[in-house]
DNA sequence: GTCTATATGTTGATAGAC
DNA sequence: GTCTATCAACATATAGAC
């Protein structure tokens, strides 16, 4: 092997930069290869067509974003630890890389025929027994009288839409509320905590003092 | 006047529904005209460039969003009211048009410098003073012993968060929970009220029985 | 205001030398 | 594997008749 590896690596480096700000039509494939300082040639001796390249952007994101979570929610720990790790999880990724939630969305949302199928062969095809077994875990504390009863699906998604949501609407943040990107950092990292404590704020029944 | 009116609505509806799910780039002003039932030199007489088309319906879509929420927060209405009134607007704006989170997000990533000045000069100029009021308010509410001590800023994103997020994962979602249009439906209707008591819950002092 | 025809520039992709 | 040169298709935008 020579430099395939690395020239390889180049093209998703600028390729992923490219793509997640801009989606799959607002590339252009000479733009990515200026930004891997190759010619567009290349491009297409490592990836056939520009939807060749794109998929291989998307699926990398998407399973960075989504599979995570499931995981989390399946394992064996106990709600408490599970809300904060989820919080802390999307607070550590999307701190380095807030544009992912918005490129993959949007990708969905302009051709979602194309990826639905790549979202289904993706999903851990037990996500279903994984809320099964949450919702279980959610019943039996709510029986020992810590927390209140709450359907999993909408525990896990208030959770998730908090975590991501700030860095998805992170330009319109900092003008609203006027902040720069100091402040940003500030706030995000506040949330990091802030986030799971406000969820279990909101299931957990208080005992009298 | 003769039927201009009615040529430029109905542009302005074809555009919408294109640019909504395909963004400014995946957008064809041949797919537009399509749709409006005119031909291509038609859009240009009413909107100067594809650019000019985009932005309006971008202003038009920001507008309905982010505005409305500044407005309620800075009305005289109850911590209780102003948190209801916004899940409920957002559950009521979205249902309708559930691909708007995303259009108005993806299009400020793919272009910021563009759009930033637009919403800035579209975000109402006493937010900040209406983000200092929520202060004072949830300081008065804390000192009755009412809430929680909570910072404005994490109160109103998670709410927004939780109440915009499951309509930009809607496709998702779907999937990951096995449900059919029906029952997403269900789902969001669910939400409406759900959201807000989860919030209030969270804020909430409780006393004991 | 509405149309047909066309100019002008880009874009993704390939052919073929090295 | 890497490059230069080029093609064919398409997109935005305009000219000009009606």
């Amino acid at each position: 092997m020579g430099k395939e590896e690395n020239t390889k690596e180049r093209i998703l480096e600028a390729a992923r930069k490219i793509f997640h700000q801009k989606g799959l039509s607002g590339a252009r494939m000479s733009e990515i290869a200026e930004a891997a300082e190759i010619n567009k040639a290349m491009l297409h001796y490592y990836f056939k067509t520009k939807q060749d390249l794109f998929d291989h952007v998307f699926l990398e994101a998407f399973k960075q974003i989504f599979p995570q979570v499931i995981s989390i929610v399946g394992s064996d720990k106990n709600l408490d630890e599970k809300i904060r790790e989820i919080s802390s999880f999307y607070n550590q990724l999307l701190t380095e890389k807030p544009e992912l939630p918005v490129f993959v969305l949007s990708s969905i949302q302009e051709n979602a025929d194309h990826f639905v199928e790549t979202i289904t062969q993706n999903i851990p095809n037990n996500s279903m027994e994984i809320m099964g077994k949450l919702m279980m875990q959610i019943a039996a504390a709510h029986q020992k009288g810590e927390i209140r009863a709450i359907d999993p699906r909408h525990l896990i998604i208030n959770l998730v839409a908090m975590s991501i949501f700030p860095f998805a609407m992170k330009p319109l943040l900092t003008k609203i509320f006027g902040m720069d990107e100091a402040a940003f950092q500030a706030f995000i990292t506040e949330r990091k905590t802030a986030v799971a404590e406000f969820v279990l704020n909101s299931i957990t029944l208080k005992k009298e003092s």
